[in-house]
DNA sequence: GTAAATTATGGGTAGATGTGGGTAAAAGTG
DNA sequence: CACTTTTACCCACATCTACCCATAATTTAC
Protein backbone atom coordinates (compact mmCIF):
# COMPACT_ATOMS: atom_id res chain seq x y z
CA UNK A 1 0.00 0.00 0.00
CA UNK A 2 1.04 3.71 -0.76
CA UNK A 3 0.86 6.24 1.38
CA UNK A 4 2.22 9.58 2.75
CA UNK A 5 4.06 12.24 0.40
CA UNK A 6 7.64 13.56 -0.04
CA UNK A 7 8.75 16.47 -2.19
CA UNK A 8 11.87 16.01 -4.20
CA UNK A 9 13.45 17.60 -6.60
CA UNK A 10 13.47 17.30 -10.78
CA UNK A 11 17.60 18.05 -11.58
CA UNK A 12 18.60 19.11 -14.64
CA UNK A 13 18.33 16.21 -16.35
CA UNK A 14 14.66 15.54 -15.48
CA UNK A 15 15.64 12.48 -12.99
CA UNK A 16 13.51 12.38 -9.73
CA UNK A 17 14.47 10.23 -6.93
CA UNK A 18 11.86 8.35 -5.61
CA UNK A 19 11.74 7.39 -1.85
CA UNK A 20 12.74 4.07 -0.74
CA UNK A 21 9.98 2.95 0.56
CA UNK A 22 7.80 3.12 -2.57
CA UNK A 23 10.51 1.85 -4.81
CA UNK A 24 10.23 -1.41 -2.93
CA UNK A 25 6.07 -1.17 -2.90
CA UNK A 26 6.71 -0.41 -6.87
CA UNK A 27 8.86 -3.61 -7.53
CA UNK A 28 6.34 -6.51 -5.16
CA UNK A 29 5.42 -9.05 -6.78
CA UNK A 30 7.95 -9.40 -9.42
CA UNK A 31 11.10 -7.41 -10.83
CA UNK A 32 9.60 -5.90 -14.17
CA UNK A 33 9.74 -1.93 -14.10
CA UNK A 34 6.63 0.23 -12.86
CA UNK A 35 4.53 1.96 -15.79
CA UNK A 36 4.41 5.81 -15.60
CA UNK A 37 1.87 7.26 -17.34
CA UNK A 38 -0.03 10.71 -16.76
CA UNK A 39 -2.63 10.75 -14.78
CA UNK A 40 -6.09 12.58 -14.21
CA UNK A 41 -6.08 15.86 -13.01
CA UNK A 42 -2.23 17.56 -13.87
CA UNK A 43 -0.52 14.48 -12.58
CA UNK A 44 1.76 11.44 -13.52
CA UNK A 45 0.11 8.09 -12.45
CA UNK A 46 3.36 5.47 -11.34
CA UNK A 47 2.30 1.80 -11.02
CA UNK A 48 3.57 -1.52 -10.13
CA UNK A 49 3.55 -3.59 -13.45
CA UNK A 50 1.56 -6.21 -11.84
CA UNK A 51 -1.28 -3.57 -11.16
CA UNK A 52 -0.65 -2.42 -14.47
CA UNK A 53 -1.59 -5.64 -15.77
CA UNK A 54 -5.00 -5.84 -13.71
CA UNK A 55 -5.82 -2.84 -15.42
CA UNK A 56 -5.15 -3.97 -18.72
CA UNK A 57 -6.95 -6.63 -18.74
CA UNK A 58 -9.86 -4.62 -16.73
CA UNK A 59 -9.77 -2.48 -19.81
CA UNK A 60 -10.55 -5.72 -21.88
CA UNK A 61 -13.86 -5.66 -21.36
CA UNK A 62 -14.17 -1.60 -22.58
CA UNK A 63 -15.89 -1.80 -25.75
CA UNK A 64 -13.67 -0.07 -28.59
CA UNK A 65 -16.74 0.21 -30.36
CA UNK A 66 -17.59 2.90 -27.83
CA UNK A 67 -15.95 6.38 -28.89
CA UNK A 68 -15.42 6.77 -25.19
CA UNK A 69 -13.48 4.00 -24.65
CA UNK A 70 -11.28 4.35 -27.16
CA UNK A 71 -10.58 8.11 -25.88
CA UNK A 72 -9.70 6.46 -22.60
CA UNK A 73 -7.63 3.63 -23.93
CA UNK A 74 -5.52 5.91 -26.42
CA UNK A 75 -4.89 8.28 -23.71
CA UNK A 76 -3.78 6.00 -21.42
CA UNK A 77 -1.51 3.76 -23.26
CA UNK A 78 -0.03 5.79 -26.04
CA UNK A 79 1.15 8.15 -22.94
CA UNK A 80 2.44 5.15 -20.59
CA UNK A 81 6.37 4.05 -20.88
CA UNK A 82 8.34 1.56 -18.68
CA UNK A 83 10.26 3.25 -15.95
CA UNK A 84 13.31 1.58 -14.82
CA UNK A 85 15.24 2.77 -12.34
CA UNK A 86 18.92 4.37 -12.32
CA UNK A 87 21.30 2.54 -9.69
CA UNK A 88 20.91 5.87 -7.17
CA UNK A 89 16.52 4.70 -7.36
CA UNK A 90 15.61 7.48 -9.59
CA UNK A 91 13.56 7.40 -12.79
CA UNK A 92 13.87 9.23 -15.75
CA UNK A 93 10.46 11.48 -16.67
CA UNK A 94 10.08 11.98 -19.97
CA UNK A 95 9.61 15.48 -21.64
CA UNK A 96 5.76 14.94 -22.44
CA UNK A 97 5.20 13.78 -18.90
CA UNK A 98 6.80 16.79 -17.40
CA UNK A 99 5.08 18.90 -19.89
CA UNK A 100 2.06 17.11 -19.25
CA UNK A 101 1.76 17.49 -14.94
CA UNK A 102 3.89 21.12 -15.82
CA UNK A 103 6.55 19.62 -13.14
CA UNK A 104 9.32 22.06 -12.59
CA UNK A 105 12.00 21.58 -10.19
CA UNK A 106 9.93 20.85 -6.77
CA UNK A 107 7.58 17.77 -6.99
CA UNK A 108 5.53 16.10 -4.34
CA UNK A 109 5.43 12.43 -4.50
CA UNK A 110 1.94 10.77 -3.17
CA UNK A 111 0.89 7.53 -2.39
CA UNK A 112 -2.23 6.96 -2.81
CA UNK A 113 -3.02 2.73 -1.94
CA UNK A 114 -2.40 1.67 -5.11
CA UNK A 115 -0.74 4.01 -7.28
CA UNK A 116 2.09 6.95 -6.77
CA UNK A 117 1.17 10.23 -8.32
CA UNK A 118 3.84 12.80 -9.06
CA UNK A 119 2.29 17.13 -8.26
CA UNK A 120 4.19 20.03 -9.09
CA UNK A 121 4.48 21.53 -5.67
CA UNK A 122 2.55 24.52 -6.14
CA UNK A 123 -0.38 22.71 -8.39
CA UNK A 124 -0.17 20.12 -5.15
CA UNK A 125 -0.73 22.93 -2.48
CA UNK A 126 -3.47 24.30 -3.77
CA UNK A 127 -5.19 21.11 -4.88
CA UNK A 128 -4.68 19.57 -1.28
CA UNK A 129 -6.56 22.84 0.26
CA UNK A 130 -9.60 22.56 -2.15
CA UNK A 131 -9.38 18.97 -1.71
CA UNK A 132 -9.48 19.50 2.52
CA UNK A 133 -12.48 21.69 1.65
CA UNK A 134 -14.40 19.02 -0.28
CA UNK A 135 -13.44 16.30 1.79
CA UNK A 136 -14.69 18.14 5.49
CA UNK A 137 -18.00 19.37 3.80
CA UNK A 138 -18.64 15.67 2.34
CA UNK A 139 -18.01 13.64 5.69
CA UNK A 140 -20.39 15.15 7.66
CA UNK A 141 -22.96 14.25 5.31
CA UNK A 142 -22.01 10.62 4.40
CA UNK A 143 -22.75 7.54 6.79
CA UNK A 144 -20.78 4.42 6.62
CA UNK A 145 -17.50 6.87 6.44
CA UNK A 146 -15.33 7.86 9.08
CA UNK A 147 -11.89 8.52 9.58
CA UNK B 1 -9.95 1.31 23.99
CA UNK B 2 -7.85 4.64 24.35
CA UNK B 3 -8.63 6.84 27.54
CA UNK B 4 -7.18 9.58 28.99
CA UNK B 5 -4.61 12.05 28.40
CA UNK B 6 -0.85 13.26 28.96
CA UNK B 7 1.10 16.15 28.55
CA UNK B 8 4.62 15.59 27.03
CA UNK B 9 7.77 17.16 25.08
CA UNK B 10 8.18 17.45 21.38
CA UNK B 11 12.13 17.84 21.61
CA UNK B 12 14.43 19.30 19.05
CA UNK B 13 14.31 16.71 16.81
CA UNK B 14 10.75 16.66 16.46
CA UNK B 15 10.36 13.47 18.32
CA UNK B 16 7.38 12.43 20.85
CA UNK B 17 7.49 9.89 22.98
CA UNK B 18 4.00 8.02 23.69
CA UNK B 19 2.74 6.99 26.57
CA UNK B 20 3.59 3.03 26.84
CA UNK B 21 -0.55 2.32 27.70
CA UNK B 22 -1.11 3.71 24.47
CA UNK B 23 2.04 2.61 22.44
CA UNK B 24 1.01 -0.96 23.53
CA UNK B 25 -3.02 -0.80 22.79
CA UNK B 26 -1.36 0.46 19.05
CA UNK B 27 0.28 -2.25 18.52
CA UNK B 28 -2.56 -4.74 19.50
CA UNK B 29 -3.43 -7.33 16.37
CA UNK B 30 -0.38 -7.43 15.03
CA UNK B 31 3.09 -6.01 14.79
CA UNK B 32 2.49 -3.52 11.69
CA UNK B 33 3.42 0.27 12.70
CA UNK B 34 0.36 2.73 13.42
CA UNK B 35 -0.71 5.17 11.08
CA UNK B 36 -0.30 8.95 11.37
CA UNK B 37 -2.59 11.06 9.70
CA UNK B 38 -4.13 14.41 9.62
CA UNK B 39 -7.42 14.72 11.99
CA UNK B 40 -10.44 16.83 11.89
CA UNK B 41 -10.09 20.43 14.01
CA UNK B 42 -6.06 21.47 14.84
CA UNK B 43 -4.74 17.92 15.69
CA UNK B 44 -3.55 14.73 14.33
CA UNK B 45 -5.02 11.08 14.62
CA UNK B 46 -2.77 8.36 15.03
CA UNK B 47 -4.61 4.61 14.46
CA UNK B 48 -3.66 0.97 15.01
CA UNK B 49 -2.69 -0.47 11.72
CA UNK B 50 -5.40 -2.72 11.71
CA UNK B 51 -7.91 0.08 12.47
CA UNK B 52 -6.47 1.60 9.49
CA UNK B 53 -6.87 -1.09 7.43
CA UNK B 54 -10.73 -1.43 7.74
CA UNK B 55 -10.47 2.28 6.57
CA UNK B 56 -9.02 1.74 3.43
CA UNK B 57 -11.00 -1.03 2.58
CA UNK B 58 -14.18 1.05 2.77
CA UNK B 59 -11.96 3.47 0.31
CA UNK B 60 -11.34 0.03 -2.27
CA UNK B 61 -14.55 0.52 -3.41
CA UNK B 62 -14.26 3.93 -4.91
CA UNK B 63 -13.78 4.24 -8.33
CA UNK B 64 -10.79 6.09 -9.25
CA UNK B 65 -12.61 7.09 -12.65
CA UNK B 66 -14.88 9.76 -10.41
CA UNK B 67 -13.53 12.65 -9.44
CA UNK B 68 -14.63 12.51 -6.06
CA UNK B 69 -13.50 9.26 -5.29
CA UNK B 70 -10.45 10.40 -6.32
CA UNK B 71 -10.23 13.57 -3.83
CA UNK B 72 -11.48 11.42 -0.88
CA UNK B 73 -7.99 8.44 -1.60
CA UNK B 74 -5.69 11.54 -2.35
CA UNK B 75 -7.14 13.01 1.54
CA UNK B 76 -6.97 10.04 3.14
CA UNK B 77 -3.29 8.28 1.90
CA UNK B 78 -1.36 11.39 0.67
CA UNK B 79 -1.66 12.80 4.54
CA UNK B 80 -0.70 9.88 5.99
CA UNK B 81 2.42 7.66 6.73
CA UNK B 82 3.53 4.69 9.16
CA UNK B 83 4.79 5.54 12.48
CA UNK B 84 7.42 3.40 13.88
CA UNK B 85 8.98 3.34 17.49
CA UNK B 86 12.29 4.22 18.19
CA UNK B 87 13.88 1.89 21.17
CA UNK B 88 13.03 4.71 23.63
CA UNK B 89 9.16 4.49 22.53
CA UNK B 90 9.17 7.55 20.83
CA UNK B 91 7.38 8.70 17.34
CA UNK B 92 9.09 11.08 14.57
CA UNK B 93 6.22 13.46 13.81
CA UNK B 94 7.47 15.00 9.87
CA UNK B 95 7.18 18.65 9.55
CA UNK B 96 4.18 18.96 7.51
CA UNK B 97 1.89 17.03 10.34
CA UNK B 98 3.35 19.08 12.78
CA UNK B 99 2.13 22.32 10.82
CA UNK B 100 -1.01 21.10 10.28
CA UNK B 101 -2.02 20.66 14.38
CA UNK B 102 0.95 23.96 14.96
CA UNK B 103 2.40 21.86 17.31
CA UNK B 104 5.04 23.53 19.91
CA UNK B 105 6.67 22.05 22.34
CA UNK B 106 3.91 20.68 24.99
CA UNK B 107 1.51 18.33 23.47
CA UNK B 108 -1.26 16.69 24.81
CA UNK B 109 -1.53 13.14 23.76
CA UNK B 110 -5.33 12.01 24.49
CA UNK B 111 -6.99 9.27 23.94
CA UNK B 112 -10.57 8.78 22.22
CA UNK B 113 -11.64 5.31 22.01
CA UNK B 114 -10.13 4.19 18.81
CA UNK B 115 -7.99 6.29 17.94
CA UNK B 116 -4.72 8.79 19.61
CA UNK B 117 -5.27 12.52 18.85
CA UNK B 118 -2.11 14.74 19.26
CA UNK B 119 -2.93 18.49 20.48
CA UNK B 120 -0.75 21.11 21.00
CA UNK B 121 -1.30 22.24 24.59
CA UNK B 122 -2.41 25.84 24.16
CA UNK B 123 -4.81 24.61 21.40
CA UNK B 124 -6.44 21.99 23.02
CA UNK B 125 -6.90 24.10 26.49
CA UNK B 126 -9.18 26.31 24.14
CA UNK B 127 -10.80 23.52 22.65
CA UNK B 128 -11.59 21.25 25.42
CA UNK B 129 -12.95 24.78 27.31
CA UNK B 130 -14.90 24.77 24.43
CA UNK B 131 -16.06 21.56 24.08
CA UNK B 132 -17.15 21.80 28.32
CA UNK B 133 -19.56 24.84 27.33
CA UNK B 134 -21.05 23.11 24.45
CA UNK B 135 -21.60 19.58 25.12
CA UNK B 136 -24.80 19.59 27.08
CA UNK B 137 -26.62 21.27 23.95
CA UNK B 138 -24.63 18.79 21.44
CA UNK B 139 -25.47 16.00 23.23
CA UNK B 140 -29.14 16.60 22.49
CA UNK B 141 -28.70 16.64 19.00
CA UNK B 142 -27.07 13.04 18.65
CA UNK B 143 -28.76 9.92 18.13
CA UNK B 144 -28.08 6.89 19.12
CA UNK B 145 -25.87 7.85 22.25
CA UNK B 146 -26.60 7.77 25.99
CA UNK B 147 -24.45 7.56 29.16
C1' DG C 1 10.20 5.20 53.19
C1' DT C 2 13.77 3.51 50.44
C1' DA C 3 15.51 0.83 46.65
C1' DA C 4 14.68 -0.86 42.17
C1' DA C 5 12.48 -0.61 37.93
C1' DT C 6 10.20 1.89 34.48
C1' DT C 7 9.48 5.86 31.73
C1' DA C 8 10.47 10.48 29.69
C1' DT C 9 13.92 13.25 27.59
C1' DG C 10 18.42 14.58 25.45
C1' DG C 11 22.22 13.86 22.40
C1' DG C 12 26.32 11.22 19.53
C1' DT C 13 27.23 8.78 15.50
C1' DA C 14 27.42 5.38 11.66
C1' DG C 15 24.96 4.33 7.86
C1' DA C 16 21.14 5.27 4.63
C1' DT C 17 19.19 8.49 1.45
C1' DG C 18 18.61 12.49 -1.72
C1' DT C 19 21.00 15.41 -4.95
C1' DG C 20 24.50 16.92 -8.24
C1' DG C 21 27.77 16.14 -11.76
C1' DG C 22 31.64 13.54 -14.80
C1' DT C 23 32.25 10.39 -18.44
C1' DA C 24 32.09 6.70 -21.68
C1' DA C 25 28.96 3.93 -24.36
C1' DA C 26 24.80 3.98 -27.16
C1' DA C 27 21.61 5.97 -30.16
C1' DG C 28 20.05 9.23 -33.40
C1' DT C 29 21.16 12.52 -37.46
C1' DG C 30 22.76 14.31 -41.77
C1' DC D 1 30.81 7.42 -41.81
C1' DA D 2 31.59 11.46 -38.73
C1' DC D 3 29.17 14.17 -35.67
C1' DT D 4 25.96 15.52 -32.09
C1' DT D 5 22.80 14.20 -28.59
C1' DT D 6 21.09 11.09 -25.30
C1' DT D 7 21.50 7.59 -21.93
C1' DA D 8 23.54 4.55 -18.34
C1' DC D 9 26.72 4.04 -14.99
C1' DC D 10 29.98 5.83 -11.81
C1' DC D 11 31.53 8.74 -7.89
C1' DA D 12 31.03 12.76 -4.49
C1' DC D 13 28.89 14.90 -0.85
C1' DA D 14 25.42 16.98 2.23
C1' DT D 15 21.58 15.78 4.85
C1' DC D 16 18.66 12.87 7.31
C1' DT D 17 17.50 8.91 10.06
C1' DA D 18 17.91 4.79 12.96
C1' DC D 19 20.13 3.10 16.51
C1' DC D 20 22.81 3.49 20.50
C1' DC D 21 23.79 5.18 25.22
C1' DA D 22 23.11 8.57 29.15
C1' DT D 23 20.52 10.82 32.58
C1' DA D 24 16.47 12.79 34.94
C1' DA D 25 11.95 12.03 36.52
C1' DT D 26 8.47 9.12 37.87
C1' DT D 27 6.32 4.90 39.28
C1' DT D 28 6.35 0.40 41.40
C1' DA D 29 7.94 -3.11 44.70
C1' DC D 30 9.05 -4.44 49.14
Amino acid sequence: MFMGHHIHKIDARDRLSIPVRMREELYRGGREHPIITVGFEKCLFLYPMERWKNFSEEAESLKTSREDSRKIERFLFANASECPFDSQGRILVAKHLLDYAQLNKDVVIIGVRNRIELWDKSEWETQSMLIRKTVLDVSENIDGFSI
